[in-house]
RNA sequence: GGCUCCGUAGCUCAGCUGGAUAGAGCAGCUGACUUCUAAUCAGCAGGUCUCAGGUUCGAAUCCUGACGGAGUCACCA
């Protein structure tokens, strides 16, 4: 845990020498010290030019007194010059033997940090009980995970939490045509996935309207055209823009929905009972796809438990006088004072929306962990209604409304476009883990290195692999950006992926199986090439790198380390000999470079949710 | 229209708290397996970092403005 790394090491040193020499304190994270470019000479620079000015110096002046203070600290320096502003400096071999031997002394908590006390709350997934999940989950989920991981090993107490959306009207629906179109149909009875079933009987709700709504366009339809109708606006456009208005005033199935929901709300013991069994079904199939994924939860909310804390507390507000009625009886917020508008917090008959169960959600992960963050893991599409849910607990004056964050990520295209469900594009979470799972089979099947292992264990090789294909593809993408998702290339297994990356801790974990070495600490009797530096200089970041994926919420960075770290190591494994090197201190060192690489590789995609299969 | 985000190679993406000659992967072309796992490696080719100004020793990176794309501005979630 102790592990400091070279550049924090080379701030530090500077950091003393500016006090020293100059008498002045200067923060050590802004000093600018890099790795420096393979094709310059050395192994770190530091950049020279924001202290001429300030110390009335040049770089030869500035750099040559560093120089000095460095030798009289007796700081292992192989090599040390200035090149045009910068000061290139080179450790000797043997520091790194030094530095090696400590990070392999840390094993698998290198790169972590110790327990800053802090808890964190890191909300994701949070689906619709009313649908399968798809692509736009998974890449929710995966974010989520791994950025509950990476909080986690930089020292948080994560709990990762959903909230559920499982009352209001879309389950209702589902609920009112599996009345009447399913004749005691379940699950079972027809054996399709439970979340699955429930989705089918909500496409064919949605298809029951859509024909009523058609059918009343030509005929009641269109006197309600007529009258109300934009100038020169479409029939079309009219009857688009009018569909909500139709289901919530005319639409008879729409009507049976919402007496439903009603119903609910009252607590009507039957359509309790098809509530509970519904989502129930939807559970299972949930459930089965998260273990396809390999992710789990420490707690899950629902919304149906959480919503009537979060009108009463809204109800509250309103007597403390912080919200506002309107004549028709509705409950806003005012949060102009906040850059922002007014917002409705409950409608005019009483019942919640979004923002209503969010702020009892909230207050009720707040009693449950006393959290010092909280995470909402939600598409940028929510930017501002999480800008308002966080004003809104501001403006409420609850301490803990500035420990509130919006992990916003872009939402997922496909190459012909956005996901559209209406034209049944959108990518479902199961037949693509089953696809990328095939696909790693079909890759290693007739590999010679899995012919001695069990059928099972096979399985187990392909999983790794094919999720491993798919989730790093998804995680390499900076989160706050939009990406876009080709099927195709989400199975490739060459480049910059996953498979590549658990195919240099493979070769590592095979040359360490048939190594005879035990135990290796190294005392710089091998001097190391510049390739292998490459690589130390590569581990050696490692801690640096967890530290900015936590800091700025962006598993990515982390994605590309892993690739980073891969490629310098099967460089050097065709640069090298190892178990045949040129002399026993080469060969011990390749060795022991070789497995903190391994774990570090390890690490890093545990921390993006994927495993390492032993063999491919 | 207001606000927010994005624009880097044919494609998918890094680099953005200012640093040395803008990098990877894929796709294309050429090579390397009797040798520790070739899901690998080496090489070739590919760029007006959307455009125009500004800040300065230095700008893909910061500022301003344009252009292009996306999201949002619901008594939906």
């Amino acid at each position: 845990m102790g592990y400091q790394n070279n550049i924090a090491y080379l701030q530090q040193l500077t950091a003393a020498f500016f006090e020293e020499a100059y008498e002045q304190l200067i923060p050590t994270h802004t000093i600018n010290v890099n790795v420096i470019a393979k094709d310059i000479d050395g192994d770190y620079s530091i950049v020279l030019f924001p202290y001429l000015k300030r110390f009335s110096t040049n770089p030869q002046a500035l750099g040559d007194q560093i120089i000095q203070f460095l030798k009289a600290k007796k700081i292992p320096l192989q090599k040390a010059e200035v090149v045009k502003g910068f000061l290139n400096l080179t450790f000797e071999s043997a520091f790194y033997d030094a530095r090696l031997n400590e990070m392999f002394g840390e094993g698998s908590a290198f790169g972590s940090s110790a327990s800053n006390g802090k808890t964190v709350i890191v909300e994701f997934c949070s689906p619709n009980t009313n649908k399968p999940i798809h692509l736009g989950h998974i890449r929710n989920i995966l974010i989520g995970w791994s950025m509950s991981s990476i909080l986690e090993f930089a020292g948080r107490a994560v709990k990762k939490v959903q909230i559920i959306n499982d009352r209001g009207i879309a389950i209702c629906k589902s609920m009112v045509a599996w009345k009447k179109l399913a004749d005691g149909a379940t699950p079972d009875s027809q054996s399709i996935k439970g979340d699955h079933f429930v989705g089918n009987y909500y496409v064919q709700f949605e298809k029951l309207f859509q024909k009523e709504y058609t059918d009343w366009q030509s005929g009641a339809g269109l006197d309600v055209y007529k009258s109300l109708k934009k100038e020169d606006e479409s029939k079309e456009g009219f009857f688009k823009r009018y569909k909500n208005t139709y289901f919530n005033e005319y639409s008879q199935i729409g009507k049976e929905a919402r007496e439903m929901l009603q119903q609910w709300e009252s607590g009507e013991e039957s359509v309790i009972s098809l509530w509970k069994t519904m989502n129930g079904w939807v559970y299972d199939g949930f459930d089965t796809t998260y273990q396809a994924l390999g992710v789990n939860f420490d707690k899950l909310y629902y919304e149906s438990e959480t919503y009537l804390r979060g009108k009463s507390t809204v109800e509250q507000g309103l007597v403390d006088d912080l919200f506002y009625r309107k004549e028709d009886g509705s409950i806003w917020v005012d949060l102009e004072e906040y850059g922002l508008d007014q917002k409705i917090l409950l409608r005019s008959d009483g019942t919640s929306v979004y923002i209503t169960q969010d702020i009892g959600t909230a207050l009720q992960r707040y009693d449950d962990y006393a959290f010092d963050q909280c995470i909402y893991v939600v598409a940028d599409e929510q930017d501002y209604h999480f800008q308002a849910l966080f004003a809104t607990m501001k403006k409420a004056k609850y301490s803990f409304s500035d420990q509130l964050y919006h992990l916003s990520y872009g939402m997922v295209d496909l190459p012909s476009g956005k996901m559209k469900s209406r034209e049944g594009t959108v990518v479902d979470a199961d037949d693509l883990i089953t696809e990328v799972i095939a696909e790693a089979k079909a890759n290693a099947k007739d590999s010679p290195n899995l012919q001695e292992i069990t059928e099972e264990e096979r399985a187990e090789v392909y999983n790794r692999i094919g999720l491993g294909a798919l989730k790093y593809f998804i995680l390499k993408v900076a989160a706050k950006k939009r990406m876009t998702f080709d099927p195709s290339q989400s199975v490739d297994m060459q480049g910059q992926t996953g498979p590549y990356i658990q195919n240099a801790y493979v070769r590592i974990n095979s040359v360490l199986s048939k190594s005879d070495v035990d135990s290796i600490t190294l005392s710089g009797e091998y001097t190391w090439s510049n390739q292998e530096k490459n690589v130390l200089i590569l581990i050696d970041s490692f801690p640096r790198v967890v530290q900015e994926s936590a800091s700025e919420y962006d598993p990515s960075k982390v994605a590309h380390y892993a690739f980073d770290l891969a490629k310098e190591y099967h460089k050097f494994y065709h640069e090298h000999r190892i178990l045949t090197a040129e002399t026993d201190a080469a060969k011990v060192s390749r060795l022991l470079l070789s497995e903190v690489t391994g774990n570090v590789l390890k690490t890093s995609l545990r921390l993006l949710g994927i495993e390492m299969p032993e063999r491919m």
